[in-house]
DNA sequence: TATGAATGAGCCTTCATTCAT
DNA sequence: CATGAATGAAGGCTCATTCAT
């Protein structure tokens, strides 16, 4: 379990470097540091750089999936309501998270495994946004006009817009509203009116 | 004014390596040979590897600038209409353009040269945004119970994630349906029913 | 210790190259080689080219101001005789130490770090010489109607003058008639003639 | 003529940039600079570096010998003074001189056509001064019972440490006093004491 | 496991030199 | 002659990775 740990502590120094200096700039020798150890020794935990960096992949992607989901049996519209406080907690509390996860979003456009990784958990995200938007029409709660599979795809579209803008460093009273707007405005999108 | 298609030439090897590889996987020799010259004589036209890249983010964001702003006199709503057009043609035509771009986004995360470009541009934007919707609410186009600032930022959400989304290499008609899923969405919030 | 033995290995290759080619011509791979080892190793043990060269201007004045002084209780003409001979010997053993030394010599005049270790030896060597004068003055040995800053620069110049000629790869003989014939020029000058 | 006159020029600029920046530090692009043209016009006039390099040596020497040799009839002493005067005279009005006088001497150690010239040199040097020696011992001015090669040894000496010694970029008044301690240091050897 | 040493591949940059205009 | 462009060789330095202890 120790052996654990150490991979944890390894992959946590890795995220913070990867949101300080970008995949370009990340040295395997300075997570070594960062994580207090030789450099040498990194690698015993890790066969090589590219191992190193998917597993911060899978971390990143964990956390992802991580929260969310929550707890009583909220109706579709606070399903959706709370992936949007969600993602603004996150986004409040740990904005180097995100830094990271766009660095990592744009290497997969060129590493076809961390591609993958990604692609499973939009699939997986797409398939409970889907279920929640289905629920939601059927419930008469979301009008019944709208493909399903465009409304997830513009919520989607939101959330990285939104996570992009982590980027920006802006504080964290004008992010919130950003992400308010954007909930928001999909509210008056999808919502029944009456 | 052969010295200035020569540059062009450079730089537009460059963006398209950036694409392809990413600013990690930059090589100037790459660029070099891709334009067709040793790579001495690259440097011959940019004194580094930093005045090369900056040369790209002013070409990136030049011709991000650059189209844009349709000719007659749009209503408000048209010029919105239009902006987002703009945006999908380009998503279109060249979508490694906005690989490049998100690239660079990610640089000005920690190259303050790049950020304070790439800042000038987004204030143009904004500073354009702001003036349409105005126009928009005086001439009653829009509905006046929304905060302008709050308006352009979702304006500016929006493309944001439009733009990552080139890099999932999703079919052109897909890529279709979400921008004008994001217009429709917009249209809903801010646009005066009756 | 090996660490120390490895340095002191590649400070040693360094000052040959330098005696051979010239801080001119002095590459990093070069003495990397000569040393028996791949030159980033060399660069293991000294972060950069400039380090490699103060170590070895530190090893040269550190060898410069080893030996000499010798023991018993010599008078201060036996003190100075000896200096000079003492010169002569190591012109002698290794003139390729005096072809690195004027070497470093002129780096000296561009070089500020340089230039002050040089000091701090001129100094002191400076310092002991005027101590040596005032003895020999103080006994009666020297002439009391010299300066004694004006012997000490007296007896700097004939060394440095001596130091260059290692450049000329003459004969061992006549080297040493030639610092025999500078002693005793600066004995007729200064010893009290009775 | 003209083009005797660009040669001329580009060998200025050359000896001053040797003197600023030593033969390490010696760039042709600086030297054309310098000289006001382009620095692939310069290679019009010198084939390569070391062409330029030789010219420099050339000119350095030629400077160098230039001078001296006084009118009028004087006594092997004063001519021997004159040449004291000389150099003291030269070290005080152009002590960059010298600085690149040195650095053609390291580099003569390695560069057998430099070595040659200045050997050339030395010999028509050591040449007058034998006759003026000679001479000196002749006419009952010098004492009979030195070795005349010796003598010329020692002044020679002489003359390469007070050269040294315009790297330390000392006050005037100094140099001047060393120039005459050496002189003096001579006569007292030499000179028939009665 | 842990680590310091070692290494080869590779990158950016410099520079003397060549060449076409 | 003059010059801007071009080039190849080389140099300093970095870095992921391997290895012996």
């Amino acid at each position: 379990m120790d052996n654990s740990n150490r991979r944890q502590a390894i992959v946590s120094a890795a995220i913070s470097l990867i949101a300080e200096r970008g995949l370009e700039g990340f040295r395997v020798r300075m997570v070594a540091t960062s994580a207090g150890m030789n450099h040498a020794t990194l690698l015993h935990y890790f066969p090589n750089k590219q191992a190193l960096v998917e597993a911060v992949v899978d971390q990143l992607l964990e956390q992802l999936r991580g929260e969310g989901r929550q707890h009583g049996d909220p109706s579709p519209w606070e399903a959706l309501s709370h992936e949007f406080e969600d993602l603004k907690r996150r986004l409040d509390r740990d904005p180097s998270f995100f830094v990271a996860l766009n660095e990592i979003q744009l290497r997969a456009y060129r590493d076809p495994r961390i591609a993958r990784s990604l692609q499973h958990l939009y699939e997986s995200w797409r398939h409970y946004l889907t279920s929640v938007i289905e629920r939601g029409i059927a419930v008469g709660q979301f009008r019944p006009d709208r493909a399903v599979a465009e409304i997830v795809d513009v919520i989607m579209v939101q959330f990285r817009g939104l996570g992009l803008n982590a980027l920006d460093q802006v504080d964290s009273k004008r992010m919130e509203t950003a992400v308010a707007a954007q909930l928001n405005l999909l509210g008056g999108w999808i919502l029944r009116q009456d």
